[in-house]
RNA sequence: GGACUGGUAGUUCAGUUGGUUAGAACGCUGGCCUGUCAAGCCAGAGGUCGCGAGUUCGAGCCUCGUCCGGUCCGCCA
C-alpha cells in the first residue's frame, strides 16, 4: 500500500554543492542505480534536476542499511540525511553533485517498481524505438530525453518572450475548422449535430491569421498544433507544432529582420551561441541549380555545375539524347577522391537512381586528362572544357548526371549530401542559416494536370511581375515567398499575402478553382479581403524540427513526448482504435464492410 | 501505393553449410563483500527464435504469405 504522508523534499537532486555541507535535507526521487558493498550501500537518487549519491552506513544504523538493501531500480523514495563533503579522493568529476553525498538518517519507500524493460540509467542503451514507445513514460525518465523536452520548453519560452516584447499578440484559433482544397490531406472530424458534415483539423492556421490581420490585430503569433494526414518521416509527424506568425504593414525586409532577431535570441539564450546577421539570401533558382535542393546545406561546397553546354555536340549517346530532349547535364567535382571504390560508385549510382536518374557517369581526373568508362566517347576539347568548368585537378573525381532538368539537379543534390557525409565534409558544430527567396508562384502538377501553388494560394506575386501574372505566361511569375533554411533543413516558410480580393480571385482562377468553388471554399476570406485588408505577411517555423536541429538529433520523435510510429500509431495507448458501434451511429457513419471486423 | 532493412532470454546482440541440450553481456533472484559511482566475485532462474503455411528425415537458418519497428521514394500548398 502506498503511504499517504511522506516527508516532502527540501531540496532537489541537482542543486547541492560543497557549500551545502552540513545541512540536513530531505530528497524525493527515483533509485537511478544502487551499489551494495555488503555493509555500505550507495544509492544514486534521480529527479528531473539531477542525481545525488546517498550513502547508507551500517555503522550509523544497521536497521536503516538493511532496509536500504531492499531498494531496486526505479523505486520511489524519500530520504532524510546530512550533506557531507566527500574526501577529495572520492570526488566524482562526472557528476555536477560529485563533490558531496548524503549520509542517510531515514528512508521511506514511497513506491516500489517492477523491473523496468528499459535500461533507464544507461546513457548508451539502444532499445528499439518500438519498445521505447510502448514504455514511453520510462523512456522519458532518461536524462537525455528529459533534457530534450526541457530544452524544447526553453525554446518555446524564449520564442514567447521575444514575440511578446516585439508587440505580437498571442491569439488562439480554432482546431475544428473548414476543410479546404489544396495542400495536404485533411484530418476530418465528423459533426454529430450536423450529420454528414465534417470539420477539418488545421494544416496551419493560415486563413484565420490573415483574417486576424484584417481585424486589425497587427501582429499575431501562436504556438499552434497543426495536422497533416500524410505519410510520416524522420522529420515529419501527423501532428506537429508551428511557431505561427503574421504581421501587418510590413515587407519581406521586416520579416527577415524580426525573425533573424528571434533566431539570435533563441541561439544565444538556449545554446549560448551568437549568430551573425543578416543571414545570407539565395534565390530558389540558384539553390536548385547549384545545390539541387530548395533547402541547401551550405556548411560545405561540392556545388553542382551545369555542364550541358560542354556537350552540345557530344558523340556520347546518353548526353546527345538528353540534350535533344531539352534535358541537362550536371556535374559535381570531389577533390582528391580518385581513390573512390567501385562499391562506393555503385552506392552513388543507386542513390541517384532513387531520384529518377538513369545512371551516374564518373571520371577520374589524372595528369593527362580523365579516365572512366565513357572517356572514349569524349573529345579532347570536351574534356578540357569540363575540367575547366568543374575546376578540377589531378586526383579529383567528377560525377555527372544527364536527365531532365528536375531529375538532374535533384539527384545530384542527393548525391552531394551523400558525398559530404562519405568525405566527412560537414562540421557538425556549425549552424548556417539561409533565406531562400523568389520561389515560383506555380508549378505544374502531372498528377492533377494543372498548375498548383508552390507555397499556398494566398501568396502574393512579386509586384514587379504583375504584368506577367496577368498575362498568358502567368506560370512564370515569382512569389513573394521565403523559406528559412538551417543546415539543410527547412525551418520555416512564409510569404507576403495577397490583400487584394481581385488578385486573390485571379490566383484561384489560374489554379483551376472555379468561381463557384472559390466562393464556396474561400468566400469568407475573399469577403474579408474586400473590407480594407492591410498589406500583411507572415512566416511559420516548425518547432519540433527547430529543436531537432538545435540539438543535432536525427529525428523529431526525440523532441516530442508522445510521438507516433511511421504507420501513424501511438504504441503506448494504441491510437487510433476502433470505436463502439453506438458512437458511429450517433455520427451517422457506417463503415465499409471490409473494415467491420 | 512502392523499395530497402530489422524482428532470437526482461534488454542489446551472436548464432557457421539446414543437424545433439539455442549462447554472451547487461538486467533479474540468491549468496559473499564497508568507499563505490558502468562497483566486484560466486551461483541460479529466464526462450511461442514476431505470426502462419510450405520444403525437408530434420528449420532460428531455405521458400511463400502476413504483422510490427525503422530508412527512403511517392505524398507532405
Amino acid at each position: 500500500m502506498q503511504q499517504n504522508h511522506f516527508l516532502q523534499r527540501t531540496v532537489t537532486c541537482g542543486e547541492l554543492t560543497h557549500a551545502d555541507a552540513g545541512k540536513e535535507v530531505v530528497l524525493n526521487g527515483w533509485v537511478h542505480n544502487w551499489r551494495n558493498h555488503g555493509g555500505i550501500i550507495f544509492i544514486d537518487l534521480r529527479d528531473r534536476f539531477g542525481i545525488t549519491q546517498i550513502v547508507f552506513n551500517p555503522a550509523i544504523s544497521q536497521e536503516l542499511a538493511e532496509k536500504a538493501a531492499g531498494l531496486r531500480h526505479e523505486f520511489v523514495v524519500s530520504i532524510t540525511g546530512t550533506v557531507i563533503l566527500r574526501p577529495e579522493s572520492m570526488f566524482n568529476p562526472k557528476m555536477p553533485t560529485g563533490q558531496i553525498e548524503i549520509t542517510a538518517s531515514a528512508l521511506s519507500i514511497l513506491n516500489s517498481a517492477a523491473t523496468p524493460p528499459l535500461h533507464i540509467n544507461d546513457p548508451d542503451a539502444s532499445e528499439s524505438e518500438e519498445l521505447r514507445f510502448i514504455y514511453r513514460y520510462l523512456d522519458l525518465r532518461r536524462p537525455v530525453l528529459q533534457n530534450n523536452i526541457i530544452f524544447r520548453h526553453k525554446v518555446t519560452a524564449e520564442v514567447r518572450k521575444y514575440l511578446w516584447t516585439n508587440n505580437f499578440l498571442e491569439i488562439e484559433t480554432p482546431i475544428l475548422m473548414k476543410s479546404t482544397p489544396e495542400g495536404a490531406r485533411d484530418f476530418l472530424v465528423p459533426s454529430r449535430m450536423n450529420k454528414g458534415r465534417f470539420y477539418a483539423l488545421p494544416q496551419s492556421p493560415q486563413t484565420y491569421k490573415q483574417i486576424l490581420m484584417v481585424a486589425g490585430f497587427d501582429r499575431y503569433f501562436q504556438i499552434a498544433r497543426c495536422f497533416r494526414d500524410e505519410d510520416l518521416r524522420a522529420d515529419r509527424q501527423l501532428e506537429f507544432t508551428q511557431i505561427d506568425t503574421e504581421l501587418s504593414f510590413i515587407t519581406e525586409e521586416d520579416i527577415y529582420r524580426v525573425f533573424e532577431g528571434m533566431m539570435v535570441e533563441l541561439f544565444k539564450n538556449c545554446l549560448g551561441i551568437s549568430l551573425s546577421t543578416p543571414f545570407p539570401k539565395m534565390s530558389y533558382h540558384e539553390a536548385f541549380h547549384t545545390y539541387g535542393s530548395d533547402k541547401p546545406d551550405i556548411r560545405f561546397g561540392l556545388t553542382i555545375k551545369d555542364v550541358t553546354s560542354v556537350f552540345q555536340n557530344s558523340e556520347f549517346k546518353v548526353f546527345k539524347s538528353t540534350i535533344e530532349a531539352n534535358g541537362k547535364i550536371g556535374a559535381i567535382a570531389v577533390a582528391d577522391f580518385a581513390s573512390c571504390t567501385r562499391k562506393q560508385i555503385d552506392n552513388f549510382t543507386s542513390l541517384v537512381a532513387k531520384s529518377g536518374a538513369g545512371g551516374l557517369v564518373w571520371l577520374r581526373v589524372n595528369d593527362t586528362g580523365v579516365e572512366g568508362p565513357i572517356q572514349k566517347f569524349l573529345s579532347h576539347e570536351e574534356i578540357a572544357r569540363l575540367l575547366e568548368l568543374t575546376e578540377t585537378k589531378s586526383g579529383d573525381m567528377i560525377f555527372m548526371v544527364a536527365a531532365d532538368e528536375k531529375v538532374c539537379f535533384t539527384s545530384l543534390g542527393q548525391l552531394r549530401l551523400e558525398l559530404a557525409s562519405v568525405r566527412n565534409l560537414i562540421n557538425k558544430d556549425e549552424f548556417k542559416f539561409l533565406w531562400v527567396t523568389d520561389f515560383p508562384m506555380f508549378e505544374f502538377s502531372e498528377e492533377e494536370q494543372r498548375y498548383v501553388s508552390v507555397h499556398h494560394p494566398f501568396t502574393s506575386p512579386r509586384l514587379d511581375e504583375l504584368d506577367l501574372f496577368l498575362s498568358d505566361e502567368y506560370f512564370k511569375t515569382r512569389a513573394r515567398a521565403y523559406d528559412l533554411v538551417l543546415n539543410g533543413f527547412e525551418l520555416g516558410g512564409g510569404s507576403i499575402r495577397i490583400h487584394d480580393s481581385l488578385v486573390q480571385k485571379r490566383v484561384f482562377e489560374l489554379l483551376g478553382i472555379s468561381e463557384l468553388e472559390a466562393e464556396e471554399k474561400f468566400g469568407f476570406l475573399l469577403k474579408a479581403l474586400s473590407f480594407g485588408a492591410p498589406p500583411h505577411g507572415g512566416i511559420a517555423f516548425g518547432l519540433d524540427r527547430l529543436v531537432m536541429v538545435m540539438l543535432k538529433l536525427d529525428s523529431i520523435r526525440d523532441t516530442i513526448p508522445f510521438p507516433k510510429t511511421t504507420a501513424g500509431i501511438s504504441l503506448m495507448d494504441n491510437a487510433p482504435d476502433r470505436v463502439a458501434r453506438k458512437q458511429l451511429d450517433e455520427l451517422g457513419i457506417q463503415l465499409q464492410e471490409k473494415y467491420n471486423s
